[in-house]
RNA sequence: GGAAGGAUGCCGGAGUGGACGAACGGGACAGUCUCGAAAACUGUUGAGGUCUUCUGGGCCUCCGUGGGUUCGAAUCCCACUCCUUCCGCCA
């Protein structure tokens, strides 16, 4: 949730701010929640007064009756009886006015970061890092996408998949299936010199999935089980960005350094139809997220931090990348300033979004109600939030299957998985 | 799944309808004492909202959550959640 005391005091920064997400809607949606909040608090004004009028006469009744004057209790008991049916309605007006007011908060999206780049889609995100290890020609053997090479080589066997579970699934077999793993593995202990390791679970409460900006805007794009009332997590964003919900935190404890290897479950509800093959999009799939909770002021540098260590993970796999900054129109809802890592993926001729790290200023920790306390002060605030794919394991297997495949046909592991491939240094060629 | 008990402030723990935002103890912080420290003594010590004539003050809310009864609820009633113990089942 945006901070609602900024927007009424200095609503036309926040507009100003609003407007290079380029939504009319949306600015719309800022006056209107502006209107019914003013209106909120005149009713909350006459409300309390109410009430302490109230607890006044209450106060009084229990003096009149330990006095042993009856008649003087009953006629203020009437009085109040009175003002109560008053406060009932106002209460209730209130509740209401409130409700949509909150409703509204929870479908505006963050305030951009100042130095965010301006744009109106994902044509507009500037390239700032690389493009590093592209080769300018690549050889025949590299242009076959990874769906038919990983097929032919067995590592591969969506048809299966798809007879189990239906469309959108994936499943790797052999080496194949270790090389996902070994991913898993190779962001965690890449990452494990400042990062707890949490195994999170995977199915949450509406809550919590709530907290991070999934609902209640986006509830097609999630799984839901509606007998219990839990939806699979999309990303390990999810639990771990709750983890310290409600609670307020020490200045001392802060930044908190959180790293989770999760399934991710995605109904991919608007994409149906669209990199049906291979392993580029898929219902369920494994990551390795990498999250902290920060003061405001820590949060910059943080960023940076993540990015760097989502970097370091990608370039030691050997494959070709850029960095893109994520320009104001393509920002998700809960982001405040993101960058991509992209891949280069010669077989599909395509640059593949394998990590995404992004700062929520204090949008996602107000939802969750993420707090912390500097010591000798009165008070609490608001933390930040910032998260990272360390590594999403599909895309980065199909560039490794296009990127590493030797004119013979193997695939050739890069060196920093080869520890956790129980010794295989190839994914051999088929007989 | 069945049964019983429980949920109160930073912690422990009282409180079963009237001045309770909450006794008492512990902790923490500040002061007194001291060369300094310990001990002792004194004081302070939750959060959120709203208004304001704003280095302050007023009012409202919060005793697991949500409803209800009442002039008045931590206290009574209903539902739910979570925890503990026992039984059953189980990777």
């Amino acid at each position: 949730m945006i901070d609602l005391r900024l927007l009424r005091t200095q609503p036309e920064r926040v507009r100003t701010a609003m407007a290079r997400r380029g939504s009319a809607e949306l600015l719309a949606q800022l006056d209107e929640t502006l209107h019914l909040d003013e209106r909120a608090r005149e009713i909350v004004a006459r409300r309390d007064a109410i009430r302490a009028r109230v607890n006044d006469l209450s106060k009084q009744v229990g003096q009149l009756r330990k006095a042993g004057d009856a008649n003087a209790a009953e006629s203020l008991q009437a009085e109040s009886r009175i003002l109560g049916d008053e406060e009932k309605g106002l209460a209730a007006e209130y509740d209401d006015v409130q409700g949509a007011v909150r409703d509204l908060l929870l479908r505006i999206p963050n305030v951009p970061h100042d130095e965010a780049p301006d744009g109106t889609s994902d044509h507009d995100n500037p390239v700032v890092k690389g493009p590093f290890g592209l080769l300018d020609d690549y050889p025949a053997h590299q242009r076959v996408p990874h769906w038919e090479t990983a097929t032919a080589l067995g590592v591969l066997d969506n048809e299966r998949a798809t007879k189990i579970s239906g469309a959108m699934f994936t499943m790797q077999r052999g080496l194949g299936a270790t090389l996902s793993r070994a991913l898993c593995q190779y962001a965690l202990d890449t990452n494990a010199d400042a990062f707890e390791e949490i195994r999170p679970p995977s199915l949450v409460t509406t809550a919590t999935l709530t907290a991070t900006g999934q609902l209640p805007k986006f509830a097609d794009d999630a799984y839901a089980i509606e007998r219990d009332d839990l939806w699979c997590i999309p990303t390990a964003e999810v639990p771990l960005t709750s983890l310290y919900g409600g609670e307020v935190l020490d200045e001392a404890q802060l930044p908190i350094r959180m790293m989770a290897y999760t399934p991710c479950y995605r109904r991919e509800a608007g994409s149906a139809g669209r990199d049906t093959r291979g392993m580029l999009r898929a219902h369920e799939f494994d990551k390795v997220e990498i999250l902290a909770v920060t003061t405001p002021a820590q949060g910059a540098e943080m960023l940076i931090e993540l990015r760097d260590r989502a970097e370091r993970l990608i370039s030691g796999l050997e494959l070709p990348y850029r960095i893109i900054e994520i320009c104001t129109g393509d920002m998700g809802q809960s982001h405040h300033r993101s960058f991509d890592l992209e891949v280069y993926a010669p077989g599909c001729d395509n640059w593949l979004e394998v990590s995404s790290v992004s700062w929520f200023s204090d949008y996602q920790a107000r939802r969750a109600d993420i707090r912390y306390r500097t010591a000798g002060e009165k008070g609490t605030q608001i933390a930040n939030t910032l998260n990272g794919s360390a590594l999403a394991v599909p895309r980065v297997w199909a560039a490794i299957m296009e990127n590493h495949r030797q004119p013979d046909g193997s695939v050739s592991i890069p060196t920093a998985l080869r520890p956790y491939m129980r010794g295989a240094t190839s994914i051999p060629a088929a007989s």
